[in-house]
RNA sequence: GCGAAAGUGGCGGAAUUGGUAGACGCGCUGGAUUUAGGUUCCAGUGCCGCAAGGCGUGAGAGUUCGAGUCUCUCCUUUCGCACCA
């Protein structure tokens, strides 16, 4: 439906999305704060990680720095609990999307604790694993940590080490396999239970972005602080024991169940020793909750999501600078603050922030002079909600009127695999801003996911920048767009990747070839006699039940399994079928006429052309497209016999056709007269005779 | 390293609830039509074997009357995350 066209670029769909932003701000959800950004210096722009390669810039080549800015980031973490508890609504949503969904959240239990420091304050650290408190010997904590930025002032030796190791790759594939290494900052904490003193180190493998940056370190029951403790000489202490004392703790070498949550039992943690895991976790988070030293806390992987981009391409982010009043939103009666379109490019950085027209204007509180926010959002906020303005793209009054509510949640989403986590959370994301806005009342923006597969050539995802790409006017001009359509649908299942085939092309061609010519013979005899069900003989029957027993598939494949390859195989066989029919005369063309109108109807999604045309020469009334799916006559399904299978020990002997209203009993005693079962089972026992009606017989024997 | 999915003929793939492995299509072989090639039509096509039959779904075990399907161990591939405390 064109009349509903929206382009994410215009200021039309933009000013909406710059107006919820303020609704955002004003609420507290939206904020400004420092964060790192990869950097070109070259090219003077910011890159996206995946425009890092190998650490260097994908265009200049040059090594990217890590740079920061202070960015606009939406509080995505406010809604963590809420976007994991709904994954469990979303049943229609592939398993593995859910999962991905649900290790991006990455929500964990565990207790924040403090530890004191020996010069005064106190270190806090984030742990899954209060249990194995008493086994902590020493800390880590990142270089950017503010300890170490202190300890450095005056302890030159850990200042160089620090400068030595921060200036080796920056990329994450070397931050990933770099080896794991530390230097003592000669401080000292206190251990929360048992007062005694460890050392404070600092430690490459610490992230200053996740918990506070600082973590306490077990190096008996935690395989990295092992190799870290014993490369360094610190102290490994046992605290948990196998509950069935089957092992032997060794703590110079590093066991699996070492790391154990599951029938293990504390040892040498004084009061709290003889505890499995949950009892030990409680007893010693609710000791230090008591000491006020700590409490019960859940983490989660997700950070804000940061929203800013120092690039042109986008919409601009509607918020003034002003000296005394502070960042301040847009009013909406300014908005859309349009991206200026007159605009010079200098080949480095985005035209806008050399624009003092752009930029310079008036605080809309004070009246002071101001400066505009140049820079720009992300574009996964426009593909955020797009698919909900889809259903009032004229409203110029606002984002979402009552439509909305009328045709969202969306009831069939498609996308491919790599918006598994991006994309699809931050829509789904929005969609409870936007309820939370009272512009939606559901939960969730889509009901049902599929996520396609991508389209391979010669083993490798087709893409322009590989160069092998398939020109689709190409196919359109040789075959036509229905035999494009109909290989893309026929070779592989959508959820799966496709591999682009030039023979099977053809095959698909010749297919829509032979369904025309068999319709041209069919129209050719004449003009069939009503169809008489009960008057057809058992070739005629046996037509109209495939034609029937196709529907019933082909409507659960369209449906509810949503695999189109089977559907289309499903009526070639149907095709292939109608072969079988002896005459083009009386019953035989009519029961010609309802498999090709039930065939053509069926093709229709696929092959919409050929479908529209043969439809009215089978005496389809309207358009195909219009038609109603093919109705199923469930007495064409009805059988007077039925072929089984005759098994003697698993392996198949013989077939038989069997009364459709024989009993067990009959049908075994038909089995077992059969002359090649009876050769197996000579001189041998039958143990066991097993019958599954329209099935098989298995006769064990020996 | 963690998580997930997958592994079936020469190829893409089918087998939906533990019940006939290989639907459908491509390719290939033979035949018909054609001066010839192509198109079209017919027949055949998992492997071994003349046949009877045997073997066969990445490897190995197990459960079962019966396993591509369920369980365990291992191998390989792809995808996602990647030092998450």
């Amino acid at each position: 439906d064109w009349d509903r066209e929206v382009a994410t670029c215009h200021p039309e769909y933009y000013r909406w999305e710059q107006w919820f932003f303020t609704k955002l701000f004003e609420k507290g959800l939206a904020y400004k704060k420092m964060a790192e950004v990869n950097w070109c210096e070259t090219d003077q722009t910011v890159l996206a990680n995946e425009q890092v390669v190998d650490g260097c810039c994908w265009r200049c080549d040059n090594p990217v720095e890590r740079r920061e800015m202070a960015q606009w980031f939406i509080k995505i973490t406010d809604y963590a609990q809420e976007l994991l508890d709904d994954l469990d609504q979303l049943d229609q949503w592939p398993e593995q999307v859910r999962i991905m969904q649900r290790n991006w959240i990455g929500r964990s239990e565990g207790v924040n604790l403090r530890f004191g420091l020996e010069d005064g304050g106190e270190i806090e650290v984030y742990t899954t694993r209060p249990d194995t408190l008493m086994g902590a010997t020493y800390m880590a904590v990142a270089f950017q940590h503010p300890l170490v930025q202190q300890a450095v002032q005056n302890n030159p030796e850990l200042a160089a080490f620090i400068e030595a190791q921060s200036s080796g790759g920056v990329s994450e594939a070397e931050l990933a396999t770099m080896e794991k290494v530390g230097a003592d900052t000669g401080l000292k904490a206190i251990h929360p239970l048992t007062g005694e003193t460890i050392p404070i180190w600092t430690a490459n493998f610490v992230l200053m972005s996740y918990g506070s940056g600082a973590v306490m370190s077990v190096p008996g029951h935690d395989e990295r602080d092992h190799a870290f403790a014993s490369k360094y000489g610190l102290p490994i202490v046992q605290v948990i024991a196998k509950n069935d004392a089957g092992f032997e703790y060794d703590a110079g070498s590093w066991q699996d169940w070492y790391a154990d949550k599951a029938d293990v039992i504390t040892v040498n943690s004084g009061d709290f020793d003889g505890l499995d895991f949950q009892a030990a976790f409680d007893a010693i988070a609710d000791h230090l909750e008591a000491q006020g030293k700590g409490e019960r806390t859940v983490n989660f992987r997700l950070r804000d999501w940061g929203v800013s981009r120092q690039r042109y391409w986008g919409a601009p982010i509607p918020i003034i600078y002003c000296d005394g009043c502070g960042a301040v939103p847009v009013p909406e009666a300014d908005l859309p603050v349009v991206l200026p379109t007159e605009v010079v490019f200098e080949g480095v950085g985005s035209p806008i922030k050399k624009m003092p027209e752009f930029y310079e204007t008036r605080c809309p509180k004070c009246g002071a002079a101001a400066t505009r926010e140049t820079d720009t959002f992300d574009t996964f906020m426009e593909s955020s909600w797009y698919y909900a303005r889809y259903c009032c793209p004229r409203n110029d009054q606002a984002m979402l009127d009552d439509e909305a509510n009328y045709w969202t949640p969306v009831d069939q989403y498609i996308g491919g695999i790599e918006h598994a986590i991006l994309h699809l959370l931050y829509a789904r994301f929005y969609h409870k801003l936007m309820r939370d806005e009272g512009l939606v009342n559901s939960d969730e923006p889509f009901s049902r996911l599929l996520t396609q597969g991508m389209v391979l050539k010669d083993g490798a995802k087709m893409s322009k920048s590989k160069g092998n790409t398939v020109d689709p006017q190409g196919l359109i001009d040789q075959y036509g767009a229905d035999t494009s359509r109909l290989f893309s649908m026929f070779a592989a299942p959508p959820d799966q990747s496709l591999e682009w085939s030039d023979a099977g092309v053809e095959g698909a061609h010749r297919f829509l070839k032979r369904l025309w010519k068999m319709v041209a013979n069919h129209l050719d005899a004449g003009e069939p006699p009503a169809l008489e069900k009960v008057s057809l003989d058992d070739t005629q029957k046996g037509v109209r039940r495939k034609t029937h027993e196709t529907i019933a598939k082909v409507e659960d494949d369209y449906g509810r399994r949503q695999t189109f390859n089977t559907a289309i195989a499903a009526v070639m066989e149907l095709t292939n079928e109608i072969g079988s029919l002896a005459t083009r005369e009386g019953q035989d063309l009519a029961v010609e006429r309802e498999a090709l109108r039930a065939a053509v109807l069926m093709l229709q999604p696929i092959a919409p052309h050929i479908s529209h045309a043969l439809w009215p020469m089978l005496g389809g009334e309207g358009a195909a497209m219009d038609a109603p799916w093919p109705s199923l006559d469930q007495s064409a399904l009805v059988r007077d016999s039925i072929e089984m299978v005759v098994q003697v020990n698993g392996k198949v002997r013989a077939r038989m056709d069997v009364a459709a209203n024989a009993d067990k009993g009959a049908i075994e005693s038909q089995a077992m007269a059969q002359e090649n079962v009876q050769k197996f089972i000579e001189g041998n026992t039958v143990r066991k005779v097993i019958v599954v009606p329209g099935k098989l017989v298995n006769i064990v024997a020996n």
